[in-house]
DNA sequence: GCATATAAAAATGTATACAAAAATACGCAA
DNA sequence: TTGCGTATTTTTGTATACATTTTTATATGC
């Protein structure tokens, strides 16, 4: 799936127009490939929210919306803290040895925005696999891929980085002192604040 | 889409086999398509949770497995009683009457079971609507869709339908009322019951 | 002038053919 | 027999060519 990384990052990075249909003939030329891994990857993106409908034939990159944004850390906070609920207990050595080998490798600058918000999902992912719980993982893993498109405010503006990674250190530090309450909480408080960080930013943003 | 629907009218009617790889030429054989559309068909509905990764190529039919239902049931207590708390305040008219369209309907035997799982959720759907929450109702959608590949067993063994009905009926009731936490409790146990009910009946399959 | 119907174009959908990759079968050695 | 590496076969991935649908432009009637 190397044309989907592709498109997913040029859309990330404000490569492809907005709200105006996009052409397979200009993306198969523009990625060098033919159609058929074009109508690939617009398929899976268009399932994953990276693209939505334009009519009754052809996708758009959709607008930024703190309607949705505010849906997805909703989503998150409710979802998230469930699974991370049900995974507490059977967190082990072996998951936290995993997620603080990420989180030294999300320290290290020069990744990329979709590098570092896929990074970031892994931390959290390791910690959820514990859980044993496909479809609600699953989802959650959607959830995070959506949350992504909106990683460029997130790390460009606000500014928000260096924060986030040390409430992820925090969070280790919580489920090593075996607090579950108080880990729950500051997991929820660490989803809620980015979520309301960012949708205010956006309808800051929509107002001008 | 067509192909498509069809796969998925299969999977739910047992006419595919569980687990073992799904190949693109006996599809396309089957359904008297290319492979092109096949594979169309088989990212879409992986995406959407129908179909389960094979390996490093090809996908599957996932087993019914108590763990996923009772994942989706508790997804959808916990994102549809969000959404229609969003949603209450702003039902109408309008979606009182499409709503009880659509109950009337449901009340006419002789649907498909995919049919009937659509209409049970097209009933939802449009109370939803309501909310305008355009990312938290296509998860909410998300989830019912992948439900419907539970029906056969909460509408053939364990004989459900009739009561699901009359719960419609009293929800619609309660919002004329107009009494939003009555509603709103109502929504989550009626969810409940069905999750509980169904994934009690699948455990006590898989224990024999 | 505006709406609607119709014809041209552009775009997507599908089939066939070939290339790359994965799964399988086989042979060989330990 | 079992484990591993290689060759074969199977399966998926991609390119090109054609069919169908959708969109856009144009013309015609009101």
């Amino acid at each position: 799936m190397n044309i989907k990384e592709a498109i997913k990052e040029d859309i990330l990075n404000n490569q492809l127009p907005r709200g105006v249909p996009l052409r397979q003939v200009e993306l198969s030329e523009r990625y060098k490939v033919s159609r058929i891994p074009v109508r690939d990857a617009l398929l899976s993106l268009k399932a994953e929210g990276w693209l939505s409908a334009h009519g009754k034939a052809g996708v758009m990159v959709p607008e930024f919306r703190w309607e949705e944004a505010e849906d997805l850390y909703l989503m998150r906070s409710r979802l998230e803290c469930l699974l991370f609920e049900m995974a507490f207990d059977r967190i082990g050595e072996t998951e936290l040895k995993a997620a603080r080998l990420i989180l030294s490798e999300l320290n290290q600058e020069s990744l990329s925005l979709i590098q570092y918000g896929e990074m970031n999902w892994h931390f959290h992912s390791v910690l959820y696999q514990a859980a044993n719980r496909g479809a609600l993982h699953q989802v959650v893993e959607g959830l995070n891929e959506k949350v992504i498109r909106y990683l460029g405010f997130q790390y460009g503006p606000l500014g928000y980085r260096v924060e986030s990674e040390q409430q992820h250190e925090e969070l280790l530090w919580l489920i090593e002192q075996n607090d579950k309450q108080g880990a729950l909480i500051f997991l929820q408080q660490h989803i809620e604040e980015a979520g309301k960080l960012l949708t205010e930013y956006l309808k800051s943003q929509a107002s001008q």
